[in-house]
DNA sequence: TTACTACTTGGAGTTTGCTCAAAGTCAAGC
DNA sequence: GCTTGACTTTGAGCAAACTCCAAGTAGTAA
């Protein structure tokens, strides 16, 4: 799978993932004989998921560590669980904040359709 | 109240303070005789609103924008709310990232405490 | 009055995470 | 063989959100 198809895919530009390759983010990817990227199934997967921890806001030098330490073998696996579980809680408490403010939104929303309905609105 | 308390009251510096108040994401602030930042009930309030909303990763460009129209009066409900349900729509599909995140996440975890437990680790 | 500390401002600097540009290389079609 | 277009690299540039600094002022304590 060329670059291009793999930022068609997951909508990303290929400066980012060549940028993701760069620092570590995902491991080298395969190429071709002429040094062109052509990225296997097991790419696609690095891909993936360095996507969706990105997504979820886990800063990219700590997925890069993650990957290094993956790739050092199963001498790792204590040093992984816990990188692993730092992020998991730092998550969870993103996530009680954001629901959090979902409900100060939910609660400034009803307001304002209280005040337009009651046709407080443009007076 | 002053700056130094607030910004201890909620773990912030009052560089943070100032810049907020200086894009507008809190209304501006009320003053000693001489100009000296001292912290109403509402401006803590105010303060509580913004951090809430910045921690669950609003843009401080579209909270100071939420202010100013708040600050507009009654006509600005509809506009409110319309920015209201946007972002609200956006942290929802955050939160559903992270919610996959956090499952990937503990995948991850449990395939490692497999390994540490059956004493693969360290060989 | 004189220190001293905490505040003030404006503006420059930092960090993170991309994003773009320049210059060169590769492979396919004519 | 030559052109074309997509790829390659290195390094600079950019936006967001702070964060720090310098220079000045305000208020208190001795």
């Amino acid at each position: 799978m060329t670059i291009k198809e793999v930022c068609q895919k997951y909508d990303i530009t290929a400066d980012t993932l060549r940028y993701y390759e760069k620092i570590g983010v995902i491991p080298e990817v395969t190429r071709t004989a002429g040094g062109i990227r052509d990225y296997s199934e097991e790419d696609i997967t690095w891909v993936e998921n360095a996507l969706c921890l990105r997504n979820a806001g886990l800063p990219v030098g700590v997925i890069a560590e993650y990957v290094r330490l993956y790739r050092m073998g199963d001498e790792t696996f204590v040093q992984r669980r816990d990188l692993l579980v730092a992020q998991r809680e730092e998550l969870q408490k993103q996530l009680e904040q954001m629901e959090d403010a979902l409900k100060r939104l939910d609660r400034k929303i009803e307001r304002c359709n209280q005040a337009i309905e009651s046709g407080k609105c443009g007076r």
